[in-house]
RNA sequence: GGCCUUGUAGUUCAACGGAUAGAACAAGCGUUUCCUAAACGCUAGAUCUAGGUUCGAUUCCUAGCAAGGCUACCA
């Protein structure tokens, strides 16, 4: 129990032994002392002045005087209208900082013996990946790490989006252009050169219609009769009823594109524990439909389409079955769900898809709960925003996309510029230095990406690049490398870093309290961040923690200070803060250096 | 039309219903004889509108305005 604890029941112990109320813990909190006044930690009353029948002022002035003599960790406080600022002992800051930095789990919390699985990235095989899918990816991955480190199992899982008729549209485009290219011939990446004919098939395709149109065909007669359309959708009817030949281009294609995202994915740096691949699962979820028809939760309309009816919950009638038997998306959806759920027996399942599927999601989610599924309530959409260029929305069907291996070429290319301009790699061989400039480069793009609240969504503009100054991934990591400048002179002139000499302290600055206040709110940090699914509250912690760190930087001396244990404390202090720096950077997924 | 989401400094983002709404970038000024100036300090600048609930509203409710999304027997 820290400090923090403490106060708290001192608080509940000082209603009692004032004006006799008793007050739950949880109803209690303390916030952070806003940096005008002094003190740590403040209590607002205006909430419980009922329980004092005194004004805020003489209720807080008295909370505040028994806290003040019966609770050793509260030095004095000051009343402010009905915030009562409360000033920590100095000891008790020593003290809780040696508990952080002995902890010799911080940064992860137990476990919770509950398993979760998050699905994430989820690309088409038609084309290459974009900046949404680069969103996509960082947030599906920092939050599985985040709960993975709150104490969860977790299984990261890839629904590949392999088959239908957008795939087609690329196979049939290819058969007609491609005159046998290949990612060898052409020396493009093979997602690449599939997306290629994506765009081919729909400038083609355009064509037709208008060719259709001058012939006197409406626009949407035109849309259903363009020969190219006609073809794709021939196509995806010889796939189902497994063609040879179109089997073997699909899976000659495919196989180029897995190539393709497999380098893609291992320059973001992210992986899965398992992949699942619609062309298996999109025949699933029929006998769902059975089950629900016998249970009520489903019904027959006249021609045999199975609908469910949602209006109780606010939503419309959904259809769930063609009436020729066929699936619809929602019907596959399903019968995932439930696979997912007999292989891990998951407790809960996370699904990161972009907003425009909310009401997709809300519809599964609420049938699978009607049907009584036992994960039916740990089942969440992690709806995030889309990233919009200045031009509007990113279409891939017209090439107008950021593509995701080109920016991050860019990012570590300008990240290389920006390091040899401040002539930051002296004594670095060429293999470290491009390194380096992978780690700064996917550091500023994923922490770009990943500091906005993920449901909103956010404009990207090509032309003003991400930046490597001020609230950046970049900022944070040469924060980390300052540290481990620091820790090599330590090392080298032997500081002894071991927490016995820390009781002899008697001077601790603001910013060093203030350090160790942020330091022991990582995990708690952590833990906020895995339930929200926000990975936005971590960056923002360690940016503030950075912040932080770089102000003592400045004012305070560490190498210069004659006091042996306060020179020891300092790089203690350094040191923890590094660590909290490279753990939390790595629950989003980014590296820090140890030179930049 | 119906439903959902979002409106905060010039820009990009913060703020469990709490104090004088915080940062960063851009603008202006200043700081390199401990450890890395990709840093630190200072100055200026904002809650879409109108009501309501509350001791207290950026936050909750209602209406309006604006932007985006969804509303296929497509996936």
């Amino acid at each position: 129990m820290n400090f923090q604890d403490s106060i708290l029941k001192g608080i509940q112990d000082a209603f009692a032994s004032c004006f006799q109320a008793s007050i739950p813990l949880e109803q209690l909190s303390l916030a952070p002392t806003k940096k005008e006044f002094e003190g740590s930690y403040t209590f607002v009353v205006f909430p419980f002045l009922k329980h004092s029948q005194l004004s805020p002022e003489a209720t807080a002035t008295q909370l505040g005087n028994y806290l003040k003599t019966e609770v050793g960790a509260v030095k004095n406080f000051n009343v402010v209208k009905g915030f009562l600022n409360l000033v920590v002992a100095q000891e008790e800051w020593i003290n809780l900082f040696n508990q952080v930095y002995t902890s010799t789990s911080f940064g992860q919390l137990p476990s919770n013996g509950q398993k979760v699985m998050v699905e994430y990235s989820s690309p088409n095989t038609n084309k290459p990946l974009h900046l949404g899918h680069l969103r996509n990816n960082f947030l599906g991955y920092a939050v599985a790490e985040l709960l993975k480190a709150s104490g969860y199992e977790v299984i990261k899982a890839n629904l590949v989006n392999d088959r239908g008729i957008h795939i087609c549209k690329s196979m049939v485009a290819y058969q007609h252009f491609g005159q046998g290219e290949t990612p060898e011939s052409s020396g493009l990446k093979g997602d690449h050169l599939v997306g290629k004919y994506y765009v081919l098939f729909d400038s083609h395709y355009k064509d037709q219609q208008k060719g259709l149109i001058s012939t006197g065909q409406s626009e949407d007669e035109a849309k259903k009769n363009a020969p190219l359309l006609l073809e794709a959708q021939e196509m995806l009817r010889k796939w189902e009823d497994q063609d040879l030949i179109v089997l073997t281009l699909w899976n000659k294609m495919n196989g180029w594109v897995y190539a393709g995202f497999n380098s893609t994915y291992q320059r973001m740096g992210i992986d899965f524990d398992v992949t699942y691949f619609e062309s298996n699962t999109y025949l699933l979820g029929k006998d769902i439909v059975e089950e629900g028809l016998a249970k009520g939760v489903f019904f027959k309309k006249e021609n045999g389409a199975v609908w469910v009816d949602l209006t109780e919950e606010g939503l419309d009638e959904k259809l769930v079955l063609r009436g020729d038997g066929t699936s619809v998306y929602i019907t596959q959806d399903m019968g995932t769900a439930d696979l997912k759920y007999q292989d891990h027996e998951i407790k809960k399942s996370v699904y990161v898809v972009g907003n425009e599927q909310d009401y997709h999601f809300d519809i599964l989610f609420k049938i699978m709960r009607k049907l009584g599924r036992s994960y039916g309530p740990g089942l969440y959409h992690l709806s995030y925003g889309m990233v919009d260029l200045p031009t509007g929305k990113m279409k891939s069907r017209e090439g107008m996309v950021v593509d995701a291996d080109e920016l991050m070429e860019e990012m570590v290319a300008t990240a290389a510029h920006h390091t040899k301009e401040l002539g930051k790699i002296e004594g670095f061989t060429e293999d470290q230095a491009t390194e380096l400039y992978e780690i700064l480069g996917l550091g500023a793009l994923k922490y770009f990406l990943l500091k906005v609240d993920p449901k909103k969504r956010m404009l990207f503009n090509p032309q003003e690049s991400i930046e490597f100054q001020g609230n950046t991934g970049p900022f944070i990591q040469y924060s980390h490398a300052r540290i481990a400048a620091i820790l090599r002179k330590a090392e080298q002139i032997g500081v002894d870093l071991s927490i016995e000499g820390f009781a002899y302290i008697n001077e601790l600055a603001e910013t060093e309290a203030t350090l160790i206040q942020l330091l022991n709110d990582f995990e708690r940090k952590i833990k906020l961040a895995a339930e929200e699914y926000s990975p936005a509250i971590l960056t923002q912690y360690l940016f503030d923690l950075a912040k932080e760190y770089n102000r003592f930087y400045a004012e305070i001396p560490i190498f210069h200070e004659k006091d042996q244990h306060l020179q020891a404390f300092r790089v203690a202090l350094s040191f923890q803060t590094a660590k909290t720096i490279k753990r939390g950077m790595s629950l989003l997924g980014i590296k820090v250096p140890e030179r930049m």
